[in-house]
DNA sequence: GAATTAATCAATCACTTGATTGATGAACTT
DNA sequence: AAGTTCATCAATCAAGTGATTGATTAATTC
């Protein structure tokens, strides 16, 4: 229960506040848009407020990208992929990549232009990137799996393999994105890199 | 021969020597970092006379995308796709990606940037959205073509595919890639989508 | 060669924008 | 209850920031 009659927040409830509505003002007017007067108007505070919780729009920025960061997290860790073979843990990515867009596709649409923004700006590269690289090094790891474990292809490059994946997903914060479209999507993917000991030869 | 004497310059020269210097200050500060000043700074001359050849800061930035999408359209018209099969098609997709990342990887990277601001700009939509769809339906008919003629998977969809494809291009603009990461990437992309006869059944 | 058009710039306007200051009341400490 | 910290805001600052104005000079037209 939340008394809401309280005038005073913690720093923490407003630095959240601020990061949420942060959030929401950079999908409708982009980070080029972006004005701390905006933000501190949709939490309702005073600009100067906003200021006593997040010293600048720098670190406001990176409050926003380290939001971003343990979402990503939290919904990695939310499913265990013990005991799944390769197929199945690409599977579940793909699962946890549909939930994204259907619940929370302003975090995909913010983190599309943050990571544009990591291309220049050094303090949001080390939040943004590590995070990256971690997704591609756990999809990297499923492919190998599926490799060994004969779920999918065994000439299967794991690092190419997780590029494309990843750029599968990053194109689908695109225009005309729905769930059919998505699901039809990966279902080609896994077409292409699922073992497909079912082939018939052809005799030349 | 140019007479580099010359005071004045005409409305063509000098709207393209600021689109170039806006190209290259997008690259360097991103789109809320352009300042129609620095742009002035750039090709040497007044911030008034920059807005008589462009008139607002907004259509600036439409010069900007047409100045990419020109070039796009330009270099797909280049090399002739007549005569060649499925594959052989995805080659030369595949060529001239990998040419204009080394040649021109700021027109990549303002292409990034430029497609984030077609999803709340109408105007840069008007002039994005068609290139991109235009490049899909190519591909879409290079997919199909090679599930015709037995160079490609004969199950492809080729919509799912052209997304899949497009995605791995666009992917390749991120951070540590070179020629021969791009390259592998590719290897992997062909490996999943061409047509493999030669797989051996197993027996269940 | 006079009139007109094209291209340019110094100066400035009106407004925006991130950030600060100094003050005020609520909540916590002792 | 007094002192201290926390959270807040009205007012303001200084540096931009896109755009305009009015004038000047080169090029073109007739």
């Amino acid at each position: 229960m939340e008394q809401d009659s309280q005038k005073r927040e913690s720093t923490d409830d407003r630095r959240a506040a601020i990061a949420a509505a942060a959030r929401d003002l950079i999908v409708e007017k982009g980070l080029e848009g972006l004005r701390t007067r905006d933000i501190a108007a949709r939490v309702g505070i005073n600009i100067a407020t906003l200021h006593y919780h997040v010293p600048s729009k720098e670190a406001l920025i990176a409050l926003v990208a380290q939001s971003i960061k343990d979402e990503f997290r939290a919904q990695g860790l939310a499913r265990s992929r013990q005991g799944k073979n390769g197929i199945e843990m690409l599977h579940m990515e793909f699962e946890d990549a549909l939930e994204s867009q259907e619940e929370a596709p302003e975090r995909i649409a913010v983190m599309a232009e943050l990571v544009e923004r990591a291309r220049r700006d050094p303090a949001i590269a080390a939040i943004m990137l590590p995070m990256r690289a971690h997704w591609h090094g756990l999809l990297a790891a499923m492919f190998q799996q599926g490799a060994a474990d004969g779920t999918l292809r065994a000439d299967i490059d794991p690092d190419a393999a997780a590029h494309i994946f990843i750029g599968m997903i990053a194109g689908t914060r695109s225009i005309k994105t729905n769930r059919d479209h998505m699901i039809a999507v990966f279902a080609e993917f896994e077409r292409a890199f699922a073992a497909r000991p079912h082939t018939v030869p052809e005799v030349n």
